[in-house]
DNA sequence: TATTGTTATACTCTATAACTATA
DNA sequence: TATAGTTATAGAGTATAACAATA
């Protein structure tokens, strides 16, 4: 019969092995976890999550952004955005600015305060980054990032 | 003013060359947001999703996991595993199998419709790895699983 | 008629603590 | 005393639909 009888458990290294473990969705899955436990921790201190910190990370970078670019860019719903965007203007750290050329757009700028917030925050998650990163050869670093941007941005 | 006079929104394509695009987080955070959305419409078809999948995967696989393994590797608390193989099990497709060394454990074994549903499953899911890998050119496929491993496995 | 931002709501996922039976 | 599995629950995250203002 092919449900093995007698059923004793084997260690989590042999999981490794699996067939699972060689899944390319499998594996995003896993390493998307563990840097955002990372990322999490390390953006807790300033207040800051994974997504707050990207919307922040735009508009400090004066991408001028509306909030259906950054729903769309984030893979998040407009709703969300709304959250997001008020609670970082609440905090000072952004603003809605009237888009001229459609004046049923808003798009998200950062304020001094936001800008000063985002550099803190970004050595916190470049730390982490690099933590991250150990554990591929660092000449292969590089490669690692244009691929994922390969598969992040295709079409 | 660092704060931009006159905002005027720009297109989605511009964030793409902004530092947040070159961050690692962020990246695997989309790779896998796009990865996972395909990966539930695959699924979806089977009555599976990318948890119960990877559970049904590792039981059909022979490698005889208790549930805490299962919690450990697939990075899910205890609880959640619970939840997964009732389901599973309600749908007569894995059975828990007391573990004769550890009578307190039960290890997770596919029967006979599970392991055909899995199978069918699989193919469906090496559509969207096809599909995924699709976007790095083909002698370069073989090194991003190598690099993910190692980011999905460090400790 | 379509789109941007918004609100409201329901649903899923996640995290936590407490309990039981075994070790 | 510690661990595997379970249960319950609250909080966070996600998806959906409907609405007002503007295009």
């Amino acid at each position: 019969m092919s449900t093995a009888g007698k059923a004793q458990a084997i260690g989590v290294d042999r999981m490794r092995t699996s067939a699972l473990a060689r899944d390319l969705n499998f594996l995003l899955a896993r390493a998307n976890a563990l840097a955002l436990a990372a990322a999490n921790t390390a953006l807790a201190e300033h207040g800051l999550k994974p997504r707050s910190y990207s919307v922040l990370a735009l508009a400090a970078d004066d991408v001028l952004p509306t909030q259906r670019e950054l729903a769309e860019f984030l893979r998040l719903d407009p709703s969300q955005i709304v959250a997001i965007v008020d609670e970082l203007e609440k905090r000072g750290l952004v603003e809605r600015h009237p888009d001229p050329s459609d004046r049923r757009a808003n798009v998200v700028v950062a304020t001094e305060a936001g800008r000063a917030l985002f550099a803190r925050a970004q050595k916190s998650t470049r730390a982490v980054e690099r933590a991250l990163k150990a554990a591929v050869p660092p000449e292969e670093r590089e490669r690692l990032g244009e691929l994922l941007r390969q598969l992040a941005f295709r079409e």
